[in-house]
DNA sequence: CCCTTTTAGTTGACATTTAAACTATTCACA
DNA sequence: TGTGAATAGTTTAAATGTCAACTAAAAGGG
């Protein structure tokens, strides 16, 4: 009798602890999704997955964001959102404006060319990962939210205690 | 009637479409994992997650993997393999061994120091993975996992048809 | 008011990663 | 058997990312 034909990757992980081969798989999965936006992105867009990121959180935020809270959000160190700002500033697609009531901060917002071209990349997007999720339903998308919501706050919890 | 106490990107996110909520949480959720890793294995062993993981598909497979295979298991670009080895190797914890039917292939294995490296990494790593997801239930683990496992093959099936 | 500490942001050195160009080898096959 | 296409791996440039040191400004306490 045949075993059952699985590829080389899912039968190593079937060795593994359940929490490891759940990671992997997390990894795995993310990577997938991560690597084709970021092609789409170039494709389409001539940008990368960092500027679209950054210009999707000031979406967000209209009035603008500081530095230290587009970091917090981006999930990246302060050093790094100073270039990417720079360049999207560069580009004309964001404006740093002064903080008349603190001198140290800045308020990062998108220009209007910087709205135009991200409603213009979100709309792309916004159909890529759709596409990507179309395999599970609204139930089963809701339930694996849920579980990644518990998940997030609990290793949050972990740093807390030993960092 | 006041509303409930959510934290900001929590509440941003609830404005999007379901796939998108959800792509944003996964990220989220494995960004947080990923750091929390990537800091430990540099507190306790002064390696980076890149070479823990290079190692780790080694370690699966004793006889060794070509870099192709490793870029691929990696699911990262081969130049990336090619510099990730040449440290390993300078370390001493990987070789490169010729392969006698062609030339122009190297079988990459764990040396005995890097088993013995190896094996001291994996198992404190996999204890923190299993504390960072002691939040989910067995019976919830393999939910997500299997939901992911639908969701990388439809991914990699869309790779396919616009490539 | 002065001095110390904290906070916001930038800079510089360096590691990682990708994409594309390149070298060497093997393969397909006329 | 010779030649063009495909494959394995490396190299290079540019973008991204971290970390630690730095500057400037604000806050807090005597």
């Amino acid at each position: 009798m045949p075993k059952p034909a699985i590829d080389t990757e899912t039968r190593a992980e079937s060795d593994d602890h359940g929490a490891i081969r759940l990671w992997l798989r997390m990894l795995a999965t993310n990577r997938l999704v991560e690597t084709r936006t970021r092609r789409l992105l170039q494709e389409r867009f001539a940008t990368t997955l960092p500027r679209f990121d950054l210009m999707a959180q000031l979406e967000r935020s209209p009035q603008g964001l500081r530095m230290n809270e587009l970091s917090r959000r981006m999930m990246v160190t302060g050093g790094n959102v100073t270039g990417i700002t720079d360049m999207l500033e560069q580009e004309g697609l964001v404006e740093r404006v002064a903080d008349p009531s603190d001198r140290r901060v800045w308020r990062v917002r998108l220009t209007r060319a910087g709205r135009r071209a991200f409603a213009a990349m979100a709309q792309e997007h916004e159909r890529w990962i759709v596409d990507a999720f179309a395999e599970l339903s609204t139930r089963e998308m809701n339930a694996m939210a849920g579980l990644l919501g518990r998940l997030k706050t609990h290793v949050r919890s972990l740093e807390g205690s030993d960092a």
